[in-house]
DNA sequence: CTCAAAATTAGAATAATTCTAAAAATATTA
DNA sequence: TAATATTTTTAGAATTATTCTAATTTTGAG
């Protein structure tokens, strides 16, 4: 592992908001001023594909990166803000269902967030 | 509902591959050989705001589109393959676990795809 | 029919991401 | 340690998906 991938890997680790690679990028500058962004996709990609790392992907938004423990997400349908949410284990539901060559699983629960709500009273 | 809003939700209604916008684009000017690409994404975002139909994302690719009812994802972790696979409703389990806001949910269920199974037995 | 509103068009613009080729860093081996 | 091979980084161009803009066309109401 190299210091951008340990350093990357540790950004996503720690930030509790699922940060778009341009984030993580503005994050990682401040550690080491030069580093380009192309350096962080490239990072990015190899420690998804390690499986060291985990990409949340929502529509019309770029990609996010979270850390691997198991949880789920709720997604604001109005603003696309994504939030964490612990829900009870699936797989074992979803193998019996549909097969147990299922590798894993990613749920998103939808919902109006708080500042969308706020904001829909005033429309 | 214009003549290619009702055209375009047909091919997404009909189509039991999750269509991109490009895809529906092709499929539109076998009907209509002047449309362009820009009309299918007015189209195609009305419709999803009107809720007639759905977007699908998933990660490095473009947007898929689906028709509303009630089913799940399976997803090629290897290639993006995308498969319909019906698994009970979970809106009152979520319900239960996360509040009663919950709107709706998307799941999708990571397996390796037959194709892509034996073509890594290759390498 | 007339006017306003909505939809479509062409093409430029933007945003996210990947690609390319060269340079730099790191690891391997003689 | 020097030489070589491998991997990573860099800069910037290229690509892809999608949106925006402004002009034009179509539709719908009165």
């Amino acid at each position: 592992m190299t210091k951008y991938a340990k350093k990357i890997r540790e950004i996503v680790e720690i930030s509790r908001s699922h940060p778009t690679a341009e984030q993580i990028f503005e994050e990682l500058k401040k550690i080491y001023p030069k580093v380009v962004l192309a350096t962080v996709y490239n990072n990015l990609n190899r420690l998804c594909s390690d499986g060291q790392i985990r990409r949340i992907s929502s529509e019309g938004m770029p990609d996010r990166y979270d850390k691997l423990d198991r949880h789920d997400h709720l997604v604001c349908i109005k603003c696309g803000k994504l939030c964490d949410v612990c829900l009870p284990d699936l797989s074992g539901m979803l193998k019996d269902h549909a097969g147990s060559d299922i590798l894993g699983y990613d749920l998103k629960l939808m919902y109006i967030c708080d500042g969308c709500k706020k904001r829909s009273v005033k429309d």
